[in-house]
DNA sequence: GTCTATAGGGGGATAGAC
DNA sequence: GTCTATCCCCCTATAGAC
Protein backbone atom coordinates (compact mmCIF):
# COMPACT_ATOMS: atom_id res chain seq x y z
CA UNK A 1 0.00 0.00 0.00
CA UNK A 2 1.54 3.50 -0.80
CA UNK A 3 1.05 6.53 -2.16
CA UNK A 4 0.58 5.48 -5.82
CA UNK A 5 -2.87 3.77 -5.06
CA UNK A 6 -6.10 4.82 -5.93
CA UNK A 7 -8.36 3.54 -2.77
CA UNK A 8 -11.86 4.00 -5.15
CA UNK A 9 -10.33 2.08 -8.35
CA UNK A 10 -11.23 -1.54 -8.93
CA UNK A 11 -9.18 -4.36 -8.06
CA UNK A 12 -7.83 -4.60 -11.79
CA UNK A 13 -6.98 -1.64 -11.77
CA UNK A 14 -5.01 -1.35 -8.16
CA UNK A 15 -2.91 -4.28 -9.74
CA UNK A 16 -1.88 -2.36 -12.88
CA UNK A 17 -0.69 0.18 -10.91
CA UNK A 18 1.06 -1.56 -8.39
CA UNK A 19 2.57 -3.66 -11.28
CA UNK A 20 3.64 -0.67 -13.00
CA UNK A 21 5.02 0.81 -10.01
CA UNK A 22 7.41 -2.00 -8.86
CA UNK A 23 7.72 -3.04 -12.47
CA UNK A 24 8.88 -0.16 -13.69
CA UNK A 25 11.40 0.51 -10.53
CA UNK A 26 12.87 -3.53 -10.27
CA UNK A 27 13.08 -4.81 -13.96
CA UNK A 28 11.01 -8.29 -14.73
CA UNK A 29 12.89 -10.41 -12.92
CA UNK A 30 13.51 -8.48 -9.81
CA UNK A 31 10.20 -7.87 -8.73
CA UNK A 32 8.32 -10.41 -7.40
CA UNK A 33 4.19 -11.18 -7.36
CA UNK A 34 4.50 -10.82 -3.65
CA UNK A 35 5.94 -7.27 -3.99
CA UNK A 36 2.85 -6.16 -6.42
CA UNK A 37 -0.05 -7.52 -4.63
CA UNK A 38 1.57 -6.03 -1.20
CA UNK A 39 1.95 -3.00 -3.52
CA UNK A 40 -1.67 -3.23 -4.48
CA UNK A 41 -3.11 -3.75 -0.87
CA UNK A 42 -4.81 -7.34 -2.44
CA UNK A 43 -3.88 -11.20 -1.98
CA UNK A 44 -2.04 -12.34 -3.98
CA UNK A 45 -3.76 -14.93 -5.40
CA UNK A 46 -6.17 -11.98 -7.15
CA UNK A 47 -3.22 -11.36 -9.17
CA UNK A 48 -3.48 -14.80 -10.71
CA UNK A 49 -7.64 -14.45 -11.02
CA UNK A 50 -7.04 -11.27 -12.57
CA UNK A 51 -4.22 -11.80 -15.17
CA UNK A 52 -3.44 -15.27 -14.91
CA UNK A 53 0.26 -15.03 -14.98
CA UNK A 54 3.45 -12.83 -13.94
CA UNK A 55 4.33 -12.61 -17.27
CA UNK A 56 1.07 -11.62 -18.93
CA UNK A 57 0.82 -9.05 -16.43
CA UNK A 58 4.48 -7.77 -17.28
CA UNK A 59 3.47 -7.75 -21.47
CA UNK A 60 0.79 -5.66 -20.48
CA UNK A 61 2.70 -2.95 -18.42
CA UNK A 62 5.57 -2.58 -21.06
CA UNK A 63 3.09 -2.89 -24.22
CA UNK A 64 1.17 0.44 -22.34
CA UNK A 65 4.69 2.17 -21.72
CA UNK A 66 5.45 1.60 -24.75
CA UNK A 67 2.57 2.98 -26.17
CA UNK A 68 2.64 6.11 -23.79
CA UNK A 69 5.96 6.42 -25.90
CA UNK A 70 5.01 6.27 -29.06
CA UNK A 71 1.96 8.72 -29.06
CA UNK A 72 3.88 11.05 -27.54
CA UNK A 73 6.41 10.88 -30.11
CA UNK A 74 4.35 10.54 -32.76
CA UNK A 75 1.86 13.52 -31.53
CA UNK A 76 4.80 15.97 -31.55
CA UNK A 77 7.02 14.52 -35.05
CA UNK A 78 3.57 15.46 -36.94
CA UNK A 79 2.88 18.70 -35.15
CA UNK A 80 2.14 20.77 -39.05
CA UNK A 81 1.86 23.95 -37.34
CA UNK A 82 5.63 24.07 -34.95
CA UNK A 83 8.62 24.69 -36.58
CA UNK A 84 11.54 22.43 -36.61
CA UNK A 85 13.07 24.62 -34.40
CA UNK A 86 9.77 24.64 -32.45
CA UNK A 87 9.72 20.80 -31.92
CA UNK A 88 13.13 20.50 -30.85
CA UNK A 89 12.11 22.83 -28.16
CA UNK A 90 8.96 20.61 -27.48
CA UNK A 91 10.35 17.19 -27.72
CA UNK A 92 13.10 18.57 -24.75
CA UNK A 93 10.13 19.84 -22.39
CA UNK A 94 7.62 17.36 -22.97
CA UNK A 95 9.93 14.53 -22.11
CA UNK A 96 11.79 16.21 -19.82
CA UNK A 97 8.47 16.69 -18.24
CA UNK A 98 7.34 12.87 -18.49
CA UNK A 99 10.54 11.49 -17.30
CA UNK A 100 10.37 13.55 -14.38
CA UNK A 101 7.01 12.43 -13.70
CA UNK A 102 8.20 8.76 -14.71
CA UNK A 103 11.78 8.28 -13.71
CA UNK A 104 11.66 4.94 -14.03
CA UNK A 105 11.00 4.48 -17.54
CA UNK A 106 14.18 5.19 -19.61
CA UNK A 107 15.89 2.38 -18.10
CA UNK A 108 13.40 0.12 -17.56
CA UNK A 109 12.31 0.19 -21.04
CA UNK A 110 15.47 -0.52 -22.45
CA UNK A 111 17.19 -2.57 -19.80
CA UNK A 112 14.27 -4.55 -20.92
CA UNK A 113 14.62 -4.39 -24.51
CA UNK A 114 18.26 -5.86 -24.17
CA UNK A 115 17.07 -9.16 -24.09
CA UNK A 116 13.61 -8.96 -25.96
CA UNK A 117 14.57 -6.73 -29.07
CA UNK A 118 12.73 -8.13 -31.34
CA UNK A 119 9.26 -9.41 -29.60
CA UNK A 120 8.58 -6.02 -28.53
CA UNK A 121 9.73 -4.30 -32.17
CA UNK A 122 7.19 -6.15 -33.49
CA UNK A 123 4.47 -4.64 -31.43
CA UNK A 124 6.04 -1.36 -32.18
CA UNK A 125 6.97 -0.54 -35.56
CA UNK A 126 9.84 1.94 -34.60
CA UNK A 127 10.78 3.41 -37.80
CA UNK A 128 7.70 5.19 -39.11
CA UNK A 129 7.02 6.66 -36.41
CA UNK A 130 10.16 8.89 -36.66
CA UNK A 131 10.86 8.72 -40.58
CA UNK A 132 7.35 9.10 -41.97
CA UNK A 133 7.07 12.22 -40.02
CA UNK A 134 6.58 15.75 -40.39
CA UNK A 135 9.75 16.19 -38.28
CA UNK A 136 11.81 14.26 -40.94
CA UNK A 137 10.59 16.20 -43.97
CA UNK A 138 10.88 19.28 -42.65
CA UNK A 139 14.80 18.13 -41.19
CA UNK A 140 15.22 17.49 -44.51
CA UNK A 141 14.36 20.69 -46.03
CA UNK A 142 16.43 22.42 -44.04
CA UNK A 143 19.72 20.38 -45.34
CA UNK A 144 18.51 20.84 -48.47
CA UNK A 145 18.78 24.99 -47.81
CA UNK A 146 22.30 24.90 -45.98
CA UNK A 147 20.14 25.54 -42.84
CA UNK A 148 21.90 22.53 -40.91
CA UNK A 149 24.84 21.33 -41.73
CA UNK A 150 24.68 17.37 -40.16
CA UNK A 151 22.43 15.55 -43.49
CA UNK A 152 21.66 12.38 -41.04
CA UNK A 153 18.85 12.86 -38.91
CA UNK A 154 19.60 10.03 -36.68
CA UNK A 155 23.02 12.02 -35.76
CA UNK A 156 20.65 14.62 -34.54
CA UNK A 157 18.12 12.73 -33.04
CA UNK A 158 20.68 10.56 -31.47
CA UNK A 159 22.36 13.33 -29.98
CA UNK A 160 18.63 15.41 -28.77
CA UNK A 161 18.12 11.81 -26.95
CA UNK A 162 21.20 11.77 -25.61
CA UNK A 163 21.26 15.11 -23.68
CA UNK A 164 17.50 14.62 -23.00
CA UNK A 165 17.62 10.90 -21.34
CA UNK A 166 21.11 10.59 -20.66
CA UNK A 167 21.03 12.49 -17.05
CA UNK A 168 17.67 10.83 -16.07
CA UNK A 169 19.49 7.41 -16.41
CA UNK A 170 23.24 8.70 -15.03
CA UNK A 171 21.30 10.22 -11.89
CA UNK A 172 22.50 8.37 -9.43
CA UNK A 173 26.49 8.68 -10.65
CA UNK A 174 26.02 12.32 -11.66
CA UNK A 175 24.31 13.37 -8.24
CA UNK A 176 27.20 11.93 -6.52
CA UNK A 177 29.70 13.19 -8.26
CA UNK A 178 27.92 16.92 -8.20
CA UNK A 179 27.16 16.63 -4.65
CA UNK A 180 23.05 17.65 -5.38
CA UNK A 181 20.28 16.96 -3.36
CA UNK A 182 17.18 15.68 -5.18
CA UNK A 183 15.63 19.22 -5.35
CA UNK A 184 18.83 20.75 -7.14
CA UNK A 185 18.76 17.97 -9.46
CA UNK A 186 15.22 18.50 -10.69
CA UNK A 187 15.86 22.04 -10.87
CA UNK A 188 19.05 21.35 -13.22
CA UNK A 189 16.64 19.21 -15.24
CA UNK A 190 14.11 21.89 -15.50
CA UNK A 191 17.31 24.06 -16.73
CA UNK A 192 18.06 21.68 -19.40
CA UNK A 193 14.58 22.44 -21.20
CA UNK A 194 16.04 26.12 -21.95
CA UNK A 195 19.73 24.60 -22.67
CA UNK A 196 19.25 21.53 -24.88
CA UNK A 197 17.34 23.54 -27.60
CA UNK A 198 20.59 26.80 -27.59
CA UNK A 199 23.04 23.58 -27.46
CA UNK A 200 21.24 21.52 -30.32
CA UNK A 201 21.19 24.95 -32.56
CA UNK A 202 25.07 25.20 -31.78
CA UNK A 203 25.80 22.12 -32.67
CA UNK A 204 23.73 21.93 -36.18
CA UNK A 205 22.49 24.97 -37.55
CA UNK A 206 24.76 26.82 -39.36
CA UNK A 207 26.04 30.00 -37.72
CA UNK B 1 31.48 -22.58 -22.51
CA UNK B 2 31.72 -19.81 -24.98
CA UNK B 3 34.73 -17.44 -26.91
CA UNK B 4 35.18 -16.08 -23.78
CA UNK B 5 36.75 -18.89 -22.26
CA UNK B 6 40.43 -19.35 -21.57
CA UNK B 7 41.12 -23.15 -21.58
CA UNK B 8 44.44 -22.70 -19.71
CA UNK B 9 43.03 -20.01 -17.13
CA UNK B 10 42.45 -21.67 -13.48
CA UNK B 11 39.38 -22.51 -12.30
CA UNK B 12 39.07 -19.56 -10.31
CA UNK B 13 39.35 -17.47 -13.29
CA UNK B 14 37.29 -19.34 -15.66
CA UNK B 15 34.13 -18.76 -12.81
CA UNK B 16 35.15 -14.79 -12.65
CA UNK B 17 35.31 -14.17 -16.74
CA UNK B 18 31.68 -16.33 -16.91
CA UNK B 19 30.39 -14.51 -13.93
CA UNK B 20 31.53 -11.45 -15.22
CA UNK B 21 30.39 -12.26 -18.58
CA UNK B 22 26.81 -12.98 -17.30
CA UNK B 23 25.98 -10.74 -14.73
CA UNK B 24 27.15 -8.18 -17.49
CA UNK B 25 24.76 -8.89 -19.33
CA UNK B 26 21.65 -9.83 -17.67
CA UNK B 27 22.25 -8.41 -14.18
CA UNK B 28 21.53 -9.63 -10.81
CA UNK B 29 18.47 -11.22 -10.65
CA UNK B 30 18.20 -12.40 -14.10
CA UNK B 31 21.40 -14.30 -13.72
CA UNK B 32 21.24 -17.95 -13.07
CA UNK B 33 24.24 -19.38 -11.25
CA UNK B 34 23.50 -22.46 -13.43
CA UNK B 35 24.19 -20.05 -16.26
CA UNK B 36 27.31 -19.10 -14.87
CA UNK B 37 28.28 -22.33 -13.88
CA UNK B 38 27.55 -23.29 -17.92
CA UNK B 39 29.34 -20.46 -19.12
CA UNK B 40 32.42 -21.38 -17.37
CA UNK B 41 31.89 -24.99 -18.65
CA UNK B 42 32.32 -26.36 -15.07
CA UNK B 43 29.95 -27.92 -12.58
CA UNK B 44 27.68 -25.46 -10.40
CA UNK B 45 29.32 -26.54 -7.20
CA UNK B 46 32.26 -25.00 -8.17
CA UNK B 47 30.87 -21.86 -7.87
CA UNK B 48 29.72 -21.97 -4.25
CA UNK B 49 33.25 -24.00 -3.50
CA UNK B 50 35.34 -20.76 -4.85
CA UNK B 51 33.23 -18.09 -3.79
CA UNK B 52 30.58 -18.77 -0.97
CA UNK B 53 27.37 -17.31 -2.42
CA UNK B 54 26.32 -15.79 -5.81
CA UNK B 55 25.89 -12.44 -4.00
CA UNK B 56 29.72 -12.59 -3.08
CA UNK B 57 30.97 -13.63 -6.59
CA UNK B 58 28.58 -10.75 -7.73
CA UNK B 59 29.79 -8.18 -5.46
CA UNK B 60 33.40 -8.66 -6.87
CA UNK B 61 32.52 -8.44 -10.04
CA UNK B 62 30.75 -5.08 -9.48
CA UNK B 63 33.69 -3.85 -7.13
CA UNK B 64 36.02 -4.67 -10.24
CA UNK B 65 33.89 -3.01 -12.62
CA UNK B 66 33.70 -0.33 -10.60
CA UNK B 67 37.25 -0.21 -10.65
CA UNK B 68 38.41 -0.26 -14.50
CA UNK B 69 35.90 2.84 -14.63
CA UNK B 70 37.82 4.56 -12.05
CA UNK B 71 40.94 3.71 -13.12
CA UNK B 72 40.11 5.12 -16.81
CA UNK B 73 38.68 8.18 -14.99
CA UNK B 74 41.83 9.42 -12.69
CA UNK B 75 44.68 8.64 -15.21
CA UNK B 76 42.63 10.53 -18.19
CA UNK B 77 41.13 13.63 -15.80
CA UNK B 78 44.24 13.87 -14.46
CA UNK B 79 46.89 13.95 -17.67
CA UNK B 80 49.16 16.91 -17.10
CA UNK B 81 50.05 16.70 -20.43
CA UNK B 82 47.33 16.97 -22.20
CA UNK B 83 45.17 20.54 -22.41
CA UNK B 84 41.30 20.63 -21.38
CA UNK B 85 40.35 20.05 -25.43
CA UNK B 86 42.58 17.06 -25.77
CA UNK B 87 41.19 15.96 -22.37
CA UNK B 88 37.77 15.70 -24.24
CA UNK B 89 39.56 13.97 -27.03
CA UNK B 90 40.97 11.54 -24.92
CA UNK B 91 37.61 10.75 -23.11
CA UNK B 92 35.62 10.38 -26.41
CA UNK B 93 38.02 8.07 -27.82
CA UNK B 94 39.03 6.05 -24.74
CA UNK B 95 35.47 5.70 -23.32
CA UNK B 96 33.83 4.46 -27.11
CA UNK B 97 36.94 1.84 -27.85
CA UNK B 98 36.17 0.50 -24.28
CA UNK B 99 32.17 0.58 -24.63
CA UNK B 100 32.43 -1.03 -28.07
CA UNK B 101 34.82 -3.81 -26.40
CA UNK B 102 32.33 -4.23 -23.39
CA UNK B 103 28.91 -2.79 -24.39
CA UNK B 104 26.87 -4.58 -21.65
CA UNK B 105 28.60 -2.14 -18.66
CA UNK B 106 26.86 1.02 -18.89
CA UNK B 107 23.56 -0.60 -18.59
CA UNK B 108 24.88 -3.17 -16.11
CA UNK B 109 26.16 -0.05 -14.12
CA UNK B 110 23.87 2.00 -13.94
CA UNK B 111 20.72 -0.32 -13.54
CA UNK B 112 22.64 -2.11 -10.58
CA UNK B 113 23.30 1.13 -9.09
CA UNK B 114 19.46 1.98 -8.92
CA UNK B 115 19.01 -0.14 -5.85
CA UNK B 116 22.27 -0.24 -4.27
CA UNK B 117 23.79 3.54 -4.91
CA UNK B 118 24.92 4.14 -1.31
CA UNK B 119 26.61 1.07 -0.93
CA UNK B 120 28.60 1.09 -3.99
CA UNK B 121 29.27 4.44 -2.91
CA UNK B 122 31.32 4.17 -0.33
CA UNK B 123 33.45 1.88 -2.20
CA UNK B 124 34.49 4.18 -4.78
CA UNK B 125 34.66 7.98 -3.92
CA UNK B 126 33.43 9.38 -7.13
CA UNK B 127 33.49 12.96 -6.06
CA UNK B 128 36.61 13.55 -5.18
CA UNK B 129 37.75 11.59 -8.35
CA UNK B 130 36.30 14.06 -10.66
CA UNK B 131 36.83 17.12 -8.47
CA UNK B 132 40.56 16.90 -7.28
CA UNK B 133 41.65 17.07 -10.74
CA UNK B 134 43.84 18.49 -13.49
CA UNK B 135 40.64 18.38 -15.64
CA UNK B 136 38.79 20.26 -13.07
CA UNK B 137 41.88 23.07 -12.19
CA UNK B 138 41.69 23.87 -16.25
CA UNK B 139 38.09 23.77 -16.76
CA UNK B 140 37.76 26.54 -14.25
CA UNK B 141 40.96 28.29 -15.12
CA UNK B 142 39.04 28.25 -19.15
CA UNK B 143 35.99 29.91 -17.40
CA UNK B 144 38.11 32.51 -15.71
CA UNK B 145 39.63 33.33 -19.30
CA UNK B 146 36.44 33.67 -20.76
CA UNK B 147 37.20 31.10 -23.11
CA UNK B 148 34.64 28.42 -21.95
CA UNK B 149 30.50 30.12 -21.86
CA UNK B 150 29.49 27.35 -19.12
CA UNK B 151 30.51 27.94 -15.81
CA UNK B 152 29.72 24.56 -14.27
CA UNK B 153 31.67 21.26 -14.92
CA UNK B 154 29.01 19.33 -13.90
CA UNK B 155 26.95 20.34 -16.82
CA UNK B 156 30.11 20.56 -19.31
CA UNK B 157 30.56 16.75 -17.88
CA UNK B 158 27.06 15.26 -18.42
CA UNK B 159 26.75 16.86 -21.70
CA UNK B 160 30.10 14.66 -23.09
CA UNK B 161 28.93 11.43 -21.05
CA UNK B 162 25.36 11.71 -22.73
CA UNK B 163 26.73 11.60 -26.24
CA UNK B 164 29.01 9.16 -25.10
CA UNK B 165 27.69 6.88 -23.30
CA UNK B 166 23.29 7.15 -24.52
CA UNK B 167 23.59 5.91 -27.81
CA UNK B 168 25.43 2.40 -26.45
CA UNK B 169 22.66 2.10 -24.30
CA UNK B 170 20.04 3.20 -26.64
CA UNK B 171 21.44 0.74 -29.27
CA UNK B 172 18.29 -1.58 -29.48
CA UNK B 173 16.00 1.31 -30.27
CA UNK B 174 17.94 3.54 -32.09
CA UNK B 175 19.26 0.69 -34.33
CA UNK B 176 15.95 -0.10 -35.23
CA UNK B 177 14.95 3.52 -35.90
CA UNK B 178 17.76 3.73 -38.59
CA UNK B 179 17.67 -0.07 -39.75
CA UNK B 180 21.63 -0.26 -39.18
CA UNK B 181 23.53 -3.23 -39.07
CA UNK B 182 25.89 -3.95 -36.37
CA UNK B 183 28.48 -2.73 -38.43
CA UNK B 184 27.29 0.32 -39.33
CA UNK B 185 26.35 1.06 -36.02
CA UNK B 186 29.60 0.44 -34.71
CA UNK B 187 31.03 2.78 -37.59
CA UNK B 188 28.73 5.64 -36.16
CA UNK B 189 30.29 5.25 -33.12
CA UNK B 190 33.51 5.47 -34.18
CA UNK B 191 32.77 8.58 -36.59
CA UNK B 192 31.54 9.95 -33.10
CA UNK B 193 34.58 9.93 -31.90
CA UNK B 194 35.80 12.87 -33.81
CA UNK B 195 32.39 14.33 -34.15
CA UNK B 196 31.63 14.85 -30.02
CA UNK B 197 35.24 17.35 -29.89
CA UNK B 198 33.77 18.98 -31.93
CA UNK B 199 29.82 19.17 -30.70
CA UNK B 200 31.00 20.09 -26.82
CA UNK B 201 33.08 22.97 -28.54
CA UNK B 202 30.19 24.58 -30.23
CA UNK B 203 28.15 24.47 -27.84
CA UNK B 204 30.14 25.81 -24.78
CA UNK B 205 33.90 27.83 -26.26
CA UNK B 206 32.91 31.45 -27.13
CA UNK B 207 33.48 31.14 -30.67
C1' DG C 1 -14.51 -11.62 -6.20
C1' DT C 2 -11.67 -12.47 -2.38
C1' DC C 3 -9.53 -15.12 0.82
C1' DT C 4 -6.45 -19.33 2.99
C1' DA C 5 -3.91 -23.14 2.15
C1' DT C 6 -1.05 -25.65 -0.60
C1' DA C 7 0.78 -27.71 -4.69
C1' DG C 8 4.64 -27.54 -7.87
C1' DG C 9 9.00 -26.17 -9.57
C1' DG C 10 13.11 -23.57 -10.00
C1' DG C 11 17.28 -22.10 -8.20
C1' DG C 12 20.90 -21.40 -4.49
C1' DA C 13 23.55 -24.00 -1.66
C1' DT C 14 25.61 -28.27 0.48
C1' DA C 15 26.90 -33.31 1.55
C1' DG C 16 29.74 -36.67 0.42
C1' DA C 17 32.07 -39.78 -2.97
C1' DC C 18 36.09 -39.72 -5.77
C1' DG D 1 39.57 -29.76 -6.54
C1' DT D 2 35.81 -31.66 -8.98
C1' DC D 3 31.91 -34.21 -9.56
C1' DT D 4 26.75 -36.26 -8.62
C1' DA D 5 22.96 -36.16 -5.98
C1' DT D 6 20.06 -33.83 -3.09
C1' DC D 7 18.28 -30.57 0.19
C1' DC D 8 15.37 -26.78 1.05
C1' DC D 9 13.59 -22.43 0.58
C1' DC D 10 11.25 -19.12 -1.99
C1' DC D 11 8.22 -17.85 -5.47
C1' DT D 12 4.63 -18.62 -8.93
C1' DA D 13 0.41 -20.50 -9.57
C1' DT D 14 -3.84 -23.04 -8.37
C1' DA D 15 -7.52 -25.46 -5.56
C1' DG D 16 -11.24 -24.78 -2.96
C1' DA D 17 -13.89 -22.55 0.90
C1' DC D 18 -16.58 -18.47 1.65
Amino acid sequence: MKETESPDATTEQKIKEAARTVFHKKGFAATRTRDIAEEAGINLALLNYYFRSKKKLFDIIMIETLDIFKHTMISIFNDKNSSLEQKVELIASNYIDFITNEPDIPMFLLNEMRSNIDDLMEKIPVKPIVMDTVFYNQYMEAVNNDIITEMNPMIFLTNLLSLIVFPFMGKPLLQKIDDADDAQYEKMMQERKKMIPVWIKSMFYRP
